[in-house]
DNA sequence: TCCTAAGCGAGACGGTACGTCTTGTCTTCCA
DNA sequence: TGGAAGACAAGACGTACCGTCTCGCTTAGGA
């Protein structure tokens, strides 16, 4: 029983080794010109073991993302709360990039992983379905494809997001995420149907966040 | 003076059979399981060939698109009537995507070219920043930036455009691009602090486009 | 321990597989037409692994005959007497070349690589310098170059050599040997000042072997 | 009738200079790294042309020595005497060898032509055959074969050419010239039962020569 | 205390694609 | 018509990574 705790614990840290020496290359060198054979000597773990957990760096690459998304899922989520707006929910996802950055630049700059973007952007449009348009979309008749909207959304969001990186995270979280809800609630608001619901909040970032 | 042209026309015909046998590739097999090889092999022409005129496939990828999205461009700078709106822009983005659907899933999908997604946006963001947003904001005195707003822009239409390649181009191109202009333009206009210019056009998508 | 044997065990036999696999295709083909690739067919070895162990055909020949030479060079040191004559040692080196006919046939015609006659010759030279000449010359007051003189019995018996392989060995060993000696040695005792040591030798193969 | 020849002088001129191009390449980096291009640019000929006068490099190179060699034959046969005296033939080819030493210095080291040395063997076989073993074995009836006693002098006249050039052509050709009917002459005399009738011969060099 | 199972380092290996190099052919034009 | 220019097909080169594999070493429980 122990000793099955202990080695869990052996691999958790060679895993975390091999995903924290990837982070620090991708900073460094940007995702495509790293090789298996960099990730472990960087890691200091032999090449063959890196095969014993992963098949490729792309895997690898996507379950170290995957942690770090789900702790953004977290955050939003134990906000309190629910539906969450436009602005909190935003603020959180620059808070999560500011956090990170350097990895971000990384990832989205050319050489970045493939998958990136696209990633991001349905993840980033499934949170915002979830925690803010469903329930919008529960009030009104409105016969407008929930998914399409969080697309627009999550679209919208991640442009933010990538001129933001470009401009060394210059206006804070919070104008930023006031100004998100500026551009997309009225027009989402518009197709749905909605009387000006969240237009009437007074554009205060106290208030909102 | 002939003979230049001659030679000319043989290094075209070389490059446009590259160009063809690499888009049919990727529709069939995606993009990153496709080896120079492979498309060499497709266009009948010898693989060192193909190293007399890109130095790897990105490079073949990167000017074929350029031709196509210059053909976009043209397309969009043609068109009647200064500014455009988004309704019409996006039309004919949307237009476009229609034309080549097949390459454009390709594209977007996993396995993917890495750099696709953000060259798009960007290249979009930069075509609606010209052909719309720049008007507006000369209109008004604003000190939101320009670029910001049009990578909002340009990150809802690429999404909407994601949305509709998912959908088989389900509703026509001129009812996105209705929604594309109901989504976008009142919170553009808010930010500008424009007094509803655009929302008086009565949503008919003849007149707008 | 017992794993570096076990890992240097695959390694030679690696490296003998290319090593048989190479001279097989020399005797069938001729040494310039054969390519990296034929030697690893045939070996069944994969074409990257070559490269581990060698860094072209050139060194993987030259190692290859490196231990072909000493298997002679063993054979002439360990037989008895010393200084040998040049009747013994020619004999040893005819009787080499005649077990390995097929393969030499094929390094000394036409196509054959590049350096062979000359290493070969350079090779022989130092073998008769070192285990005829040297004593030799120390009998007397001579001040001819030892390395010159070897050059010549070199160049001389790797002519009858020549001539032997394309006359289908036709002489045995010995008589050839024998010829060598009659050949050699008497412009060599002139050189050097000897009065006819042995010349006085009869003509008697086994006596001067 | 003129424009022939004038063509012809144009071809001449041609091959002419790739003919010396290539040769100066040889002394200046080894026969084996140059290519066709390097020639041809050397040259200030186009590429294409080469292959109107020649299938490869190695049958340039052939076709320029071969026009060296027949320099060599000329001066042999055209010397007073006949049958020549082994110091007299050597001697003219000591001569021609210092004439173009570094070129023969290029080629007979490492990455020199693969032919060369067998090559250059069997025509000195074939020039010493004819010029002075024929004549001293019609005197004798032995039954040795008269190509091995050949190949026998040619072996050793390009050993010593190969020591000599290797030795900064340091004894003077006459020398080396009277060396070699020293080390030859007693060997051969021996095997064709010939009593002694060059020996008697006085060394002295000018008499010789 | 030894045993044994598992994680791991080391590195040989087969395989695939790469981008480069050179060759020999061809076509078009110029002098 | 000989030569220059240069696009092209063909194919070997040596390199770089990949993912698999076998082999011992270590180490920490369980016998």
């Amino acid at each position: 029983m122990k000793g099955k705790q202990v080695v869990d614990r052996r691999i958790h840290r060679t895993q975390q080794m091999l995903s924290d020496a990837f982070f620090a290359l991708i900073v460094e060198r940007g995702y495509d010109s790293i090789t298996v054979q960099d990730i472990t000597e960087r890691a200091n773990i032999g090449r063959a073991t890196f095969y014993l957990h992963y098949h490729d760096k792309e895997q690898l690459l996507e379950e170290s993302l995957l942690a770090l998304f789900e702790d953004l899922t977290k955050d939003v989520e134990l906000a309190p709360g629910f539906p969450a707006t436009y602005q909190s929910l935003s603020i959180h996802v620059f808070q999560h990039i500011a956090e990170h950055h350097a990895l971000y630049r990384a990832l989205f700059k050319e050489g970045g992983p493939p998958f990136i973007v696209i990633r991001m952007h349905r993840w980033l449009a499934s949170l915002i379905e979830r925690r803010v348009l469903k329930a919008h979309i529960e009030q009104c008749t409105s016969n407008v494809d929930a998914g399409l909207l969080a697309m627009h959304c999550a679209g919208s969001l991640l442009a933010l997001v990538i001129w933001w990186l470009d401009h060394d995270l210059a206006p804070a979280a919070e104008q930023l995420g006031y100004l998100f809800w500026q551009l997309i609630s009225p027009g989402i608001n518009d197709v749905l149907g909605i009387p000006l619901p969240e237009s009437n909040a007074i554009p205060d970032t106290k208030k909102e966040a």
